[in-house]
RNA sequence: GGGUCGGUACCCAAGCGGCCAAAGGGAGCAGACUGUAAAUCUGCCGGCAUUGUCCUACGGAGGUUCGAAUCCUCCCCGGCCCA
């Protein structure tokens, strides 16, 4: 099978040129393409990382990926999916957007070897109007651009759109142009949003150079019913640790409802085909047992956070939702501590009154309701039921220090006995 | 300004002298069930040092009464009607 035909099974290609020429030029040998997002945060997210996860696959098969940071477009601001104008951002704040990205591009692409970041505003900047508009303005008509979705939809709505969002598609057009040029890069990639963006450069480069580009675009994500995600719609899961833990991130994919997973495993996991729909039959036959999310989220978690990292957000979970905390490893609750309320105390004198700790945490809001919780058999210290007059401290600090407390289901609140708390 | 109806716990809403921490519903919390889902069923649902003929609480402040969410007075707020 090569490449393009395990694309088309992954469900990665919803609209392209024309796949027969891809696929004739890739046998030719190895290619080089690009994908891009712009800085406008200082955090990549998921949807970024189907992105990057291509340029992997390619790299993968032999070709060479450039990464764009469009540190020029995302000064001006992609209209596509967009209901208003975008605010734009400063110099100092896209540079370190910039180099945030590249570290998290950097985990799941090869960026030293068949692989480099750019930026296109390195070339982008030193043109000068006349020159784009004798360069690139001269191959574009307004016909064509107005009749783009997304300019027809600003054009439609209040706000109506600037022409400085207006050209973006055009200096889009003209960084696809520029790698054609200087980088020989003969094939873009992107989400179906990016579509009309994308083949804004093919034409481009055919009517200037006389030459034919590749394109490819794969679907949006499916929202949890099954139904198209919006691009604004839906908690973003972020690639930075510090906006979004790997534990979360972790969690984001063992979430997944069953449409969701079996359209994502297929498009995020770097596993063969083969053994990613072995995986979904799997599921099918016990979808309670979420195996083919959590393969999915240790999967990914391990790419972009660590193989460590991912180990300890699965054993968090697995304290969390079912599994038995005497048994996890320390890892596992140092990535918890954190995610669920934590309080500290200096002594284990704290856990000789259940009744008093439940308050002091936080985890009842009056003893009456504590001892209500605790009557009502709702309190777990560390897997295990407790009692009225039941001591926390009898039932032991798991690694000497940690005990789980868990009201019902969904609340917990780790304790965590410290000399070094004051 | 006059008349009238009303203001009850997180919300809606019963109660109209003691059996009222106060019906019922919703929300919430817990238990069972469950796939880290939904539905369903069950329990709880003001506070506490002494769980009590305890404290706090029925718009606010006083009063009548052995006893008031319930009766009286004044005040505040809202709906409706009249001017």
């Amino acid at each position: 099978m090569d490449l393009i035909a395990d694309l088309q099974a992954r469900g990665l290609i919803q609209v392209s040129t024309d796949l027969d020429a891809l696929s004739a030029r890739l046998a030719e040998g190895p290619i080089t393409l690009y994908y891009g997002c712009d800085p406008t945060a200082d955090s990549l997210h998921v949807g970024n990382l189907i992105g990057l996860v291509m340029l992997r696959r390619f790299q993968d098969a032999g070709h060479t990926a450039l990464a764009l940071a469009g540190g020029a477009t995302g000064m001006v601001g992609d209209p596509s999916g967009r209901s208003d104008e975008r605010n734009l951002l400063d110099d100092e704040t896209l540079g370190r957007n910039v180099a945030a990205i590249k570290r998290q591009i950097s985990r799941v692409v090869d960026l030293e070897g068949a692989g480099e970041l750019v930026d296109n505003r390195d070339w982008t900047e030193p043109i000068t109007l006349l020159e784009f508009l004798r360069d690139v303005g001269k191959f574009a008509t307004i016909n064509q651009m107005m009749a783009r979705e997304s300019v027809r939809a600003r054009l439609e709505s209040e706000h109506g759109i600037t022409y400085t969002e207006f050209s973006y598609m055009l200096l889009q057009a003209n960084d696809y142009l520029w790698l054609h040029d200087h980088r020989s890069c003969v094939l873009q990639v992107g989400g179906s949003d990016q579509w009309g963006n994308i083949v804004s450069g093919v034409d481009l480069i055919r009517r200037a150079r006389g030459t034919t580009a590749h394109a490819l675009s794969w679907p949006l994500l499916l929202a949890p019913d099954g139904t198209k995600l919006g691009k604004t719609t839906g908690a973003r899961t972020w690639l930075d640790p510090d906006r979004t833990s790997p534990y979360q991130f972790h969690q984001h994919f063992v979430n997944l409802s069953d449409a969701e997973v079996a359209q994502q495993l297929p498009m995020f996991s770097l596993r063969p085909l083969e053994e990613v729909r072995g995986l979904l039959e799997d599921h099918d036959v016990a979808p309670e047992r979420r195996r083919a999310q959590r393969e999915l989220a240790d999967e990914i978690t391990a790419i972009v956070h660590g193989v460590d990292a991912a180990d300890a957000a699965r054993a968090a979970g697995e304290v969390l939702f079912g599994g038995d905390p005497t048994v996890a490893p320390e890892s596992a609750f140092v990535a918890l501590r954190g995610e669920v309320p934590t309080s500290t105390f200096a002594s284990p004198d704290a856990l000789d009154e259940p009744i008093d700790l439940l308050v002091t945490i936080g985890l009842a809001t009056s003893k009456s309701e504590a001892r209500r919780l605790v009557d009502q058999r709702g309190v777990r210290v560390n897997g295990t039921q407790i009692g009225p007059d039941q001591a926390i401290r009898d039932l032991g600090l798991l690694h000497g220090r940690y005990a789980l407390l868990r009201k019902g289901k969904q609340s917990y609140h780790l304790v965590e006995i410290s000399s070094e708390a004051g």
